[in-house]
DNA sequence: CCAATGTCAGCATAACTGACATCA
DNA sequence: CTGATGTCAGTTGTGCTGACATTG
């Protein structure tokens, strides 16, 4: 869970999934110290995909890329915790509606500073630039994943 | 697990972990495609971690940032899939040496070919130099997870 | 005596699949 | 009737802590 120091990591993948834990690491242990204790990276998740007007948990579920019982079990989790509301959709009556609590939009609130901040404590770190240059890499249009069976460079 | 569209992620944390999926998924999916099913995400985590003279497991788990009992554990399964042995360290009588077997081996080559060709993939989709840029900021020196319970912006 | 390594046992988190009722 | 949504039940993968023997 710490971010250690690694000799070299050419690959991109784990250079990546190392940056990601750097901002998560930072976010949880941020987070605990200001009394949000009962804070979990599922939760964070489902708040970063939370949209304005209310969110269906099977469209966060597609979105997030999890199942639907897996949604479902994390959001009963934030609805005890007073976090959100799980309230019946007026247009669809199979579905509900996620909508943040007082305490969530505070929670959300809390987050979204200490994201902004730990943003400028690396700029203040690898420089503003890179840090532009790596959002705009990232803001990028990649695509789908290429999970096709594409050989990977039959040597020619 | 899919890669879906999503509307916008302003969230850098967010973007990273998104980042991440997209070369996890395409190396999961192409390796299981080229017969590697047994494949999975701590075993690809182990041989990105793994140095050439031979690791110990606890220094494994240090860099990886997982418990001992882990490491053993899923080393112990890659044991079982001849991907690795481990072997007695020769200068302490304690500790145990993790070494690729030829299976092994050629595992990680065909790994290390696939994660070239999803860069290259990239490169093709968001350009070359975005890649670069990418990479530069990922190797950039982001020193350890600010996890200190400093205030997010006190508002001067 | 102290620290590091590996190991055994028990447990927690967070996902999965299958099956099913309800409703668009 | 088909498809989407939520829900119940059971299972799996991957990690954790505590406790311990062995060795440096």
């Amino acid at each position: 869970m710490m971010h250690q120091s690694v000799p070299a990591a050419p690959n991109l993948g784990l250079l990546l999934l190392r940056a990601f834990e750097w901002f998560d690491d930072a976010l949880l242990a941020r987070q605990h110290a200001m009394g949000w204790g009962e804070m979990t990276r599922p939760f964070s998740l489902i708040f970063g995909y939370l949209e304005p007007g209310g969110s269906r948990p099977s469209g966060l579920a597609r979105r997030i890329g999890v199942s639907r019982q897996a949604i479902h079990a994390t959001l009963n989790e934030m609805v005890a915790l007073d976090l959100i509301t799980l309230a019946p959709d007026p247009h669809d009556q199979r579905a509900k509606l996620v909508v943040p609590t007082e305490r969530g939009r505070h929670m959300i609130a809390a987050a979204r500073a200490i994201l902004a901040d730990l943003e400028r404590e690396l700029a203040a770190r690898i420089g503003a630039d890179t840090v532009a240059a790596l959002r705009a890499a990232l803001e990028a249009d990649w695509g789908t994943a290429p999970t096709d069976p594409t050989p990977p460079a039959p040597s020619p």
